[in-house]
DNA sequence: TTTATTGTTCGCAAAATTACGAACAATATT
DNA sequence: AATATTGTTCGTAATTTTGCGAACAATAAA
């Protein structure tokens, strides 16, 4: 029937934009941003949760490619994956700079 | 224990984020914001799924303050909410932009 | 070798999300 | 009044998300 589907870039930046969208992550990235790297237990207490759910979030936004950590035994080291981070804020400039209701009238 | 939660920054814009966390829903934004309006039906055709799955995106959306609707009987006009869209790209825009690793060097 | 420290993974439960068809509501048309 | 059009809401099912404690792995310290 419907053969639409979405773009790539409505896919990523959904993608992006659903790894944003928990308060934790938020928060998380927000800590992470203002600094060069911090180990998993400075992240862990900046947050009102449980270790193994700290984890998994940190999970998620390295599975999102937001951030990225290496091993330095016993501690492990996050921080922002620049990269992304940089293909994301653009992602996101373009999406909202595109809309015709900056620049003209809108409904209402 | 931990008394430490979230601000309401933090919150809003995990919030926004999390409505922008679906492919379809960035399809319908992407859509509303290239126009000034337009109704329900012409949002359903451009997506693949379900009439009442649209309806349940748009829902989301309009919760989330990014859209709003209004009846015009018997159809239902969309259109970006300005507002809370203008809102929403100042508060990526800081988040993005406030990341130490875009003016210094970073982890890596 | 035993013990501590640091995080991840596992297993589970509760809640939320996604999707659909069917039923419904509200107006317009015949 | 009966019918058609346009969307929303309801009920349901399948999947994903969120969160936790317990168990585990890997290194470091006693």
């Amino acid at each position: 029937m419907k053969e639409k589907q979405y773009t790539a870039e409505q896919e990523l930046i959904a993608h992006f934009a659903k790894a944003m969208g928990h308060p934790a992550r938020i928060a998380i990235l927000d800590f992470l941003a203002k600094q060069d790297s911090c180990f998993f237990g400075e992240i862990h207490e900046e947050l009102p949760i449980a270790k193994a759910t700290v984890s998994q979030h940190l999970k998620e936004l390295k599975e999102a490619g937001l951030i990225q950590g290496e091993i330095e035994s016993p501690k492990v080291r996050y921080c922002i994956n620049r990269q992304n981070w940089e293909l994301a804020r653009k992602l996101f400039a373009v999406f909202f700079d595109d809309c015709k209701c900056n620049d003209t009238s809108c409904c209402e």
